[in-house]
DNA sequence: GCACAGATACTCGGATAATCGGTGTCCGAGTTCATAAGG
DNA sequence: CCTTATGAACTCGGACACCGATTATCCGAGTATCTGTGC
């Protein structure tokens, strides 16, 4: 089981897009090259954070990225859900309707207890992602480093570090 | 981010193994005829959870796996964690270490604080899954089909539904 | 000087290949049991 | 009748193909800006 390196992508993106402003747009190769990302498929996230409702996109120059909602008003299941899908995890396939036994269970209403004790292990993991926001971050980021958001804003503005 | 479809079929096992009792093994192809699964990758999963130490495994004529503890200390972790591995699904590629700024970030100790936040998450769905055991999982089905186990072991026995 | 039409350059967006882990399968090493010979 | 050596059948165990999803890439549709012309 792994998560698509694409949620750590998105995570640093929207981070960095809180700093700059919902005023300017950013275009998907300046994000790229922040973190030395390919700039082909980080425009790939970014659109499935766009279709999510997590960022607007505007084309032409001049055009590029930014969020669409206050930073402290996407959290990190919003995020990890606009790229993961919406899917659980685990997925109950019903064994237990198969095989031998598929006639006695046929009929059987009652959920796979088994589906519910993974999904109740998910819901906790949901729950966290949900009860961090993007601006939580941001937050102790500034707290460690005070003048790394103004390094930001400086480099996307003139591309020098 | 999808999990392993062997964890489904591990953790039903393990239920099915417990009825059975550590007495007699089971053959990996007798448990997958249960479900109508494939024997060989099943056996492959098997394999997974024998290494964890969950099952022992003989060979030979009278061979097969059976528990190697007691129902109520396997929890729904250690299957997981046998089956899928102890990494986590979320991996940080410290990506804030690469790209213009790696030079100003290198020497930085403190921890990727994205990363903190995932592994928040990921430790909550881990202490939920730790929470249930086998034990939990049979003590309910027994609950809701009192004659549940004893078909099971019937069948396994003599191989009739 | 100002308005406007055209061309241009730049951006996202979805459609298209390459690569990796998960899925599925196979045959060999090792062990137990049954058998038969010998004492 | 009991012990022992032999053979055979059965099991797990790891090594070998196959497939789908993730990763990576490319070119086209659309738009804001810039330029040049006419008034």
């Amino acid at each position: 089981m792994r998560m698509n390196e694409g949620v750590e992508w998105a995570l640093h993106c929207c981070v960095n897009l809180s700093w700059i402003g919902p005023d300017q747009a950013v275009t998907a190769a300046k994000l790229a090259a922040f973190y030395d990302l390919p700039t082909a498929y980080l425009n790939k996230q970014l659109q499935a954070l766009a279709r999510a409702g997590i960022v607007s996109s505007s084309p032409g120059p001049r055009g590029g990225f930014r969020l669409a909602k206050a930073p402290a008003r996407i959290t990190l299941m919003d995020v990890v859900a606009a790229i993961e899908g919406p899917e659980d995890a685990f997925r109950c396939t019903e064994i237990r309707r198969q095989g031998p036994h598929a006639a006695s269970q046929a009929e059987d209403p009652s959920p796979c207890l088994i589906d519910e004790a993974m999904r109740r292990a998910e819901l906790a993991w949901r729950r966290e992602l949900a009860a961090q926001t993007i601006a939580d971050i941001r937050g102790k980021v500034e707290e460690r480093a005070p003048d790394f958001p103004e390094q930001v804003r400086d480099w996307y503005a003139t591309g020098k570090a």
